[in-house]
DNA sequence: CATTCTATGGATAATTTTTTTCCTTTAGAT
DNA sequence: ATCTAAAGGAAAAAAATTATCCATAGAATG
């Protein structure tokens, strides 16, 4: 038996039970929920994570006018308000994905791929804080290697 | 006992029994010995992680003319050698830093500053390799919390 | 449902960060 | 000591990000 506890409108990416209600989770998040909001937020989810450029070109198909400047603005927004995270891998582009379950990253050296890795990173917290003088609460992890792609395809 | 095995002309940061021979590390590395490239690991190595402005303003005392497609022209072409390392932590300046034994960070949420953190990887990437599809090879950590120095005269 | 207030979007420009080009100088091999 | 490919410096270009300004549109209020 399994059972699941999700907290009221957190988004999570693997849960695809229903269609994600955006207005809620922005509002949930303080924050006006705009078409364009909504469009970030959906072109995101397809995504999984973003460049700001594919982002771009992406949600100029349903808001030809929008501008880079409103992207930045928005994803900080969000950003501030914990809807959004920011992904900053060596050697790539930074990445934009909406805040979800805990998880980690394998960047593939072949391809460049980003692809989410399934991982609780609490007992690496749990294991790591009273080793250290400081007080770790989170961990982002970033593994590389080759993806399975590259992996069938190459040598 | 202890038995300390290290391979030859690798730079360990931990490791401070004299002083660091930077021009071997560069020609180990198939890389010219400059006078500048030796400030640049130089500094890297005082700081132990640094970004492209304090390197820049740093370099300068000893390097005037220096210019920033010179820092970025030699930091490329390190990293290209792994002699350099690139550090990308979400809502942090781009840090770089000399290639070193297998170590985390820690992003201090209050102020900031990034820490080294001794850890070995290799178990956490021994575990998660078969659990994937993908083989992984390494792994990047970036810890996030409450660094020493704010717990003691922070709340 | 209309009105009002405030936050948002879009245009534009300014900054910041990073890369490229071109020419002179230098490290390191001979 | 000489030679040559690579490196440094100056300058500009390109890419990424942020700021400014004003018209407009959410959404709260009556």
């Amino acid at each position: 038996m399994f059972i699941f506890v999700v907290a009221k409108n957190i988004y999570n990416g693997a849960m695809n039970y229903e269609p994600i209600n955006y207005e809620a989770l922005l509002r949930t998040h303080q924050l006006k929920a705009t078409p364009q909001r909504i469009g970030i937020l959906n072109a995101m989810h397809t995504h999984g994570h973003i460049t700001i450029d594919t982002l771009y070109s992406d949600i100029k198909k349903e808001f030809s006018a929008i501008s880079l400047a409103t992207l930045y603005k928005n994803i900080h927004q969000m950003m501030d308000a914990t809807l959004v995270t920011e992904v900053k891998i060596a050697q790539q582009k930074t990445l934009y994905e909406i805040t979800k379950a805990a998880h980690a990253h394998l960047a593939c050296d072949r391809c460049g791929s980003v692809y989410d890795i399934a991982i609780d990173a609490t007992p690496l917290v749990a294991q790591q804080s009273p080793l250290s003088q400081h007080r770790i609460e989170s961990a982002q992890i970033t593994f590389t290697g080759v993806c399975q792609g590259c992996l069938t395809k190459g040598a």
